[in-house]
DNA sequence: CGTTTGATTGACACGAGTCAACACCAGTGG
DNA sequence: CCACTGGTGTTGACTCGTGTCAATCAAACG
């Protein structure tokens, strides 16, 4: 925001030192966008991708689907999350992205990204940091889906989701819209829906958590942080924000 | 093997097209090596890394604690595997990296391996590809241990671990040793050791795994798949191997 | 208004965790 | 040569967190 018109170089030139030239290449490939309705698909699992995604606006999802017909979501996608799906390092996408809200997607070819990475060192590197931290933020859910129990897990999935929107002025102090259903958190957290909805009710009757649809208010995130053993270090997040005014 | 003398370049040409300039420089990388005992790390969580790692033989694990104490195990490395840890790019190890047995690294400068990507297109790509499959594979375990049960998952788990034994020639058919203790595989597929040893001794008893010591047969690589829900895509092996032998 | 989608709650079941004991084996040192 | 040790695997009995099934409710929507 501010200074950035586009959420991409909003993100990176908190984390990496941008040149004047990098910017204007991010500035190109996030004209435009496609405007997208909730539900609507970036990519189909299986499919040869042949775009680098950037969501502009609204969030997004990426899930895996299992032959026994479960489904777990590996992650969400705000404003400024990129994916790059491989293109033309691997073969096919081996997940599925698509909206949980109505937004704005840039796809740019991969050809143009090629052509930019070979050009620019800069840019380069923005790909292996988009990369590397997506990988870090699956080990990061594989640690807490794998050896949390139900409370801890979404405790630290609030955490998360409220440190990235704020990082990206989707907050409004400590409020902020979680536009997932229960069934969807369920399905992030290796839950059950009705469990997702027991865990949530129990951290309201703590005072941890407030929600009303799909707004959430965390009134205290030192707390919240605490039960959910949060430690913000693995979102890799760049410079000041609201967070230090409210972080413990 | 055979053509190689170093497991990454063997991995990586079954994949990808490698120039022989950019042959050279893998086998540079991959020359020498320091050998490394049981239990050895080659980063520690919240180090700043300064190289990149290939382990060259060997069998290494990628870990996570928690403040709770408990630990996580995000991924096993075989000979041929690599750890890009940020270097340059992200300031923290987000987690650590120790030998499951003993074994030879390459720790690779970071500077050198910067200098290799901006010089040619083709090592980019190749640090590319393994940020993404590394990705890729944090995911499937994501799904793996989030939606299946124990039965299910340590089937996929063994199903992934032999084929990757066997893709870099450490399997002898259907047999292959898997250096991890019952409570290693536990941290890695979030189970408790005793639950692990009971699902073993259950997929022992319906003849889809034998076992003595670290010793491992899978006597019918189809049914145990089958129980797994195992679909090899997501480790984006290359070539032919022994598994089109076996695979159904 | 019916219909649909998502949230909520209760009763009950079960997979996996916990606790504890024992077996086995490789060292190691007396 | 044997006693002792620590690490790993194995098994049983019991507990408990989470899943399953089912009913109800509220809001959104054509």
């Amino acid at each position: 925001m501010g200074a950035f018109d586009n959420p991409l170089a909003a993100k990176l030139s908190g984390v990496l030192d941008l040149g004047e030239e990098d910017r204007r290449v991010l500035d190109g490939w996030c004209a435009g966008g496609v405007p997208l309705g909730h539900d609507q698909h970036l990519v189909r699992e299986g499919d040869k991708p042949v775009h680098f995604c950037v969501v502009l606006d609204g969030w997004a999802h990426r899930y895996k689907l299992l032959p026994s017909g479960g489904r777990q979501i590996v992650g969400f996608m705000l404003p400024g999350d990129t994916c790059d799906l491989y293109g033309s390092v691997l073969p096919r996408a081996d997940h599925g992205i698509a909206m949980l809200t109505p937004g704005r997607v840039a796809f740019v070819p991969q050809r143009l990204v090629e052509e930019a990475a070979a050009r620019r060192p800069g840019v380069e590197r923005i790909l292996r940091w988009c990369a590397l931290a997506d990988a870090s933020l699956a080990r990061t859910w594989l640690a807490n889906n794998g050896r949390r129990n139900a409370r801890e897990r979404l405790a630290h999935l609030l955490c998360e989701l409220w440190l990235r929107a704020d990082q990206v002025g989707l907050a409004r102090g400590r409020t902020f819209d979680l536009p997932a259903t229960q069934d969807e958190l369920a399905d992030a957290l290796a839950l059950t829906p009705v469990h997702v909805n027991r865990t949530l009710r129990g951290l309201q009757g703590d005072g941890l958590v407030d929600y009303q649809g799909r707004e959430f208010t965390l009134p205290d995130l030192g707390r919240l942080a605490g039960v959910a053993g949060f430690d913000p270090a693995y979102l890799h997040l760049g410079g000041p924000s609201a967070r230090d005014a409210v972080w413990p």
